[in-house]
RNA sequence: GGAGAGAUGGCUGAGUGGUUUAAGGCACACGCCUGGAAAGCGUGCGUAUGUAAAAAGUACCGAGGGUUCGAAUCCCUCUCUCUCCGCCA
């Protein structure tokens, strides 16, 4: 089994070849990321010499049990004995090594996959949000006769999301939608499925909202953010705790559907699209924070993901970002895409661009939609293949999108949408499945 | 939760300690044959590591450990699948 899983986000070979290269790149990033590097190819270097010599032993080993088994054949019962002998030391060495070669294997790939992504060489320098170059920017801020309301208020107002009971149900970050609130969530994540799938030509899924392990890992979610997730148990089978854990978002099940698969060429590009809930327990940017729906510990998305040939992957993202602002187009929302610099992309992508809406009512822009191509970051971790046409086995680059995340896709219509009377307008895309052209207060 | 049966390469399916470190079939690729195709015949065809590339070598028969000179094969633990029973939306 050693040696079979390169359980290595980075080409452990890229790495080898050119490590001055992977530190510059990793070190655009700025956490330190790089600093690693020189102890992954010490340990890799323990390794291969390790496995060179133990390979020899057992291409000794099994030539001399060969002749053992052709002794005995012939009733050579003493030779076969002498033989035997000999070769017990050789077992005792090869089992030593073979532990040796683990160890340094192990090591290696913890190491590695502690390291994120590179980032793509199209992607700014920078260290923080500040340096976050705007892409383009849809519509402008509407102009309110009045003062528009934040969404609390309007919540509160409309009795579309009841706060405080929320909270004396699961605590302080989950919402109670009542009534014509519940209605509007659903209405939206059915707007939003339809558009991709019928439009966009996503196939739905709908998968398990709690996951083992090994997807987590997969997608990078893994080993380095374990402490945002939340752990569920069986019972009070304290044992089964961590083996199983709440979905942080659709990625993670979806984008593993074909773990440790080898695909057809011919049936790239993949291309999935699935609701779910999304639970995230932060911890320790925990509590505090925003009052209301933007920070929460549970929240609605629609998620698309791609499974697509690496020659793709960068126009794939960008038409990525375009199927999820046509959501924000529909609903006559105003937003901006901004492209993530080096220093402020999550941890598995190469390219990333978040989509943010405006929030009359918060006077800012809410962050509903991330859109990253993660290369083949992802592929590698999760041993998912491609074989092309000459018969070659390639990672394919995956990439995840929000299409979007609808705590503020709610937070910006309402408060978007809201009129002077107190009521919100609900925009036409969306009144066949909410049956109603408003939300008023007597409604 | 109880009882039983299983897990082998893209699929199917042999193989209960050593000339099998995975037979045969299907599918696939190339060639022969053909006016063209099918059939037939021939060759090739798992994954990974290794190499400048190749070849050799090595590892992998659900996972992990053990016995042995040698394990797909014997022993132990675990996971998953299927059938039946119980419970349950």
């Amino acid at each position: 089994m050693a040696g079979f899983y390169n359980a290595a986000m980075l080409d452990i070979r890229i790495v080898r070849e050119d490590p001055d290269k992977v530190r510059a790149r990793l070190a655009s990033r700025g956490a330190g990321a790089e600093a690693d590097i020189d102890e992954v190819l010490r340990l890799d270097e323990a390794r291969r010499k390790g496995l060179a010599e133990v390979e020899q032993l057992k291409s000794l080993r099994n030539r001399v049990s060969k002749d053992i088994g052709v002794l005995m054949g012939q009733k050579k019962l003493a030779d076969a004995e002498a033989l035997k002998t000999q070769t017990r030391q050789v077992g005792d060495r090869i089992a030593q090594l073979d532990k040796e070669v683990a160890e340094a294997e192990s090591q290696r790939d913890d190491l590695l996959l502690r390291i994120p992504n590179m980032p793509h060489e199209s992607v700014a320098i920078g260290r923080c949000a500040e340096d976050n170059p705007v892409v383009r920017v849809h519509g402008a801020p509407e102009i309110f006769s009045f003062k528009p309301k934040g969404h609390v208020e309007l919540c509160e107002s409309l009795k579309l999301v009841d706060f405080a009971r929320g909270a004396k149900l699961s605590g302080s970050g989950f919402l109670l939608y009542t009534n014509w609130g519940a209605r509007l969530e659903r209405a939206l994540i059915q707007f939003l499925l339809d558009l991709h799938t019928l439009e966009h030509g996503y196939t739905e899924v709908s998968p398990p909202f709690i996951v083992q392990r090994e997807c987590m890992t997969g997608v990078g979610q893994f080993p380095k953010f374990l402490d945002q997730a939340y752990a569920v148990q069986e019972g009070t089978d304290g044992s089964t705790l961590g083996r199983l854990f709440l979905v942080p978002t659709a990625e993670a099940p979806v984008a593993n559907i074909h773990r440790e698969e080898i695909l057809k060429a011919s049936q790239l590009p993949i291309r999935y699209c699935a609701y779910s809930p999304c639970f995230r327990a932060e911890a320790g940017a925990a509590g505090v924070g925003t009052r209301g729906m933007i920070r929460v510990h549970q929240f609605d998305k629609v998620e698309l993901i791609k499974i697509v040939d690496p020659a793709q992957g960068h126009a794939e993202l960008e038409r990525l970002v375009l199927d999820a602002e046509q959501a924000l187009q529909r609903l006559g929302l105003h937003y901006r895409v901004i492209q993530l610099c080096t220093g402020d992309m999550g941890f598995a992508s190469a390219k990333t661009y978040d989509i943010e809406v405006w929030a009359p009512g918060q006077g800012g822009y809410l962050e509903v939609s991330s859109c990253s191509n993660c290369e083949d970051y992802q592929s590698r971790r999760m041993q998912l293949r491609y074989r092309t046409e000459s018969g070659e086995n390639r990672f394919p680059h995956i990439l995840n999108g929000s299409g979007t995340a609808l705590a503020r896709l709610f937070v910006a219509l309402i408060e978007t949408h809201q009129q002077a009377d107190g009521s919100v307008l609900i925009p036409p895309p969306l009144r066949p499945y909410l049956r109603t052209d408003r939300i008023s207060i007597e409604s």
